[in-house]
RNA sequence: GGCAGAUUGCCCGAGCGGCCAAUGGGAGCGGACUGUAAAUCCGUCGGCUUAUGCCUACCCAGGUUCGAAUCCUGGAUCUGCCA
């Protein structure tokens, strides 16, 4: 994915909705086609695994690359001490350890997305290489002067939290990321930075100090907020939370979760997440307007994101274990090979010996607890071996042991879990 | 610094001594309808060996009372008014 320049890059930037706000479009423009630009964008290790939005910003650093263009990858382990502000409240600070760590490994998930080979190779830096060792007279003298209180307090995340009040610490965010954008323009050459929209203002403030401090000349652009079709954030409650770190979301389920998006979303995210092209993305649209009960697009969309995320092998096992779960087929007729690969991967337990189906619930973590579990079996909610278990009493008999050892349990539609008896 | 008010379950928000595990809305969960979709309707929504039973819960610690989310004392945090 070195070398050559692709002229169109920004046009399909554009097409796939991925600017929202740019610098001057003229010069960025006029940048992107007169060579290859070392741009960069950043990751706080504000959690112990990167999410949706940061995937967007990881397929289109690599979009980038791929057009001839030259990615400088920042791990934020210094403004990950700090903690941009946030609308709402002050952020409790993580401790040193933890910011290693989860430093550590936003690295490692980072890797894997963009090529470190070629003309064009990938370099990872850390902020808190060139932070931790400043001294607080260099970062005021040098950093601070070049920053006016009263614009400070104009831009809209300070204003917001003026009632509610904000720390100096949080304040003083933006002027480590400027100095960020600052230090890899002076030691890298690098002229461009993007991110999310909610970083708008802190990637202008850092295009405005190259031009303070050093009369250089750089650009920036942000992708949009994806929201769900009734406005709000994703992410924000545990069913919609996106993680790519396989640990904290397995690959089915991460799978499970692309396929299941709305209609309505399927063109937006077939656009900003997988790199077919636009004829491709045009077809599934029309197959997705015209016959959405086949799920093209959803299905297309999760085989693509999984598969750039996870890898070809966790992709096609997804696809096998749902295959086998929503084949709708008698459980009983798949080959016990199939079954416990296609239970693993959606998850299953160990139990020593059968025990009743409330327990069994509880023991999967399909609920809570076992008022939760009787609860569900009285709503119709519980499946045993895709059988709707009526009796709360109800306990599994020897005979229900698929292959001689696997029950499947299963809550409400989708949620499966496998035990292995003995 | 002074005065006044607030703090309730995942979120918002009623309750103002017993009928309170606590009205209502949202989210979540289940069912029907479907396409592992959306919308809609219905149900459900602290835990426990499912029990006219017990435990834990209405910011925290004490107290009054047969009995407190509700009253009193002290503390914490937040908001408004005055300096």
């Amino acid at each position: 994915m070195t070398g050559t320049l692709d002229p169109t890059l920004l046009d399909d930037l554009v097409w796939r909705g991925l600017i929202a706000h740019s610098t001057d479009p003229g010069a960025l423009r006029e940048a992107l086609t007169s060579g290859s630009v070392r741009f960069y964008v950043g990751f706080d290790p504000t959690a112990p695994s990167l999410h949706m939005g940061n995937l967007v910003q990881l397929v289109t650093a690599r979009r980038m690359q791929k057009a001839g263009h030259t990615p400088y990858i920042l791990v934020g382990g210094a403004t990950g001490m700090i903690g941009d502000p946030k609308d709402s409240s002050e952020r409790t600070l993580n401790s040193l350890d933890t910011v290693k760590d989860w430093s550590d490994r936003v690295r490692r998930q980072v890797e894997p997305f963009v090529s470190f080979q070629g003309a064009n190779a990938a370099t990872i830096v850390n902020n808190y290489d060139w932070t931790a060792s400043l001294s607080t007279i260099d970062f005021l003298r040098d950093i601070g002067k070049h920053f006016p209180v009263n614009r400070m307090l104009q831009r809209d995340v300070v204003s917001r939290r003026l009632e509610s009040g904000i720390s100096y610490t949080e304040f003083s965010y933006v002027l480590l990321q400027s100095m960020d954008f600052l230090s890899l323009f002076r030691d890298h050459g690098v002229t461009l930075q993007h991110g999310a929209t909610d970083q708008w203002g802190n990637i202008t403030a850092g295009v405005e100090l190259i031009r303070r401090a050093d009369g250089g000349h750089a650009h920036a652009f942000v992708t949009p907020l994806i929201t769900k079709p009734d406005g709000t954030k994703y992410g924000k409650t545990e069913a919609d939370a996106l993680w790519l770190d396989p640990e904290m979301m397995s690959p089915y389920a991460f799978h499970q979760w692309w396929l299941n998006v709305d209609d309505s979303q399927v063109g937006e995210l077939l656009k900003m997440f997988t790199f077919l092209s636009q004829e491709e993305i045009a077809a599934l649209e029309a197959v997705t307007e015209n016959e959405p009960w086949k799920r093209s697009g959803q299905k297309r969309l999760a085989d693509e994101v999984t598969t750039f995320v996870h890898g070809v092998e966790e992709t096609e096992s997804a696809k096998a274990a749902a295959a086998a779960l929503f084949g709708g087929g008698d459980l009983h007729s798949l080959s016990v090979a199939t079954l416990s690969a296609a239970l693993r991967e959606a998850g299953s337990t160990s139990v020593a010996a059968l025990a009743p189906v409330v327990d069994l619930l509880v023991e999967t973590g399909l609920v809570k607890s076992k008022g939760e579990a009787r609860r569900t079996i009285s709503e119709g909610g519980a499946y045993l071996n895709n059988v709707r278990v009526e009796d709360p009493e109800a306990q599994p008999a020897t005979s229900d042991l698929i292959g001689g050892s696997w029950l499947v349990l299963r809550k409400g539609k989708k949620q499966f879990a496998g035990v292995e008896v003995g």
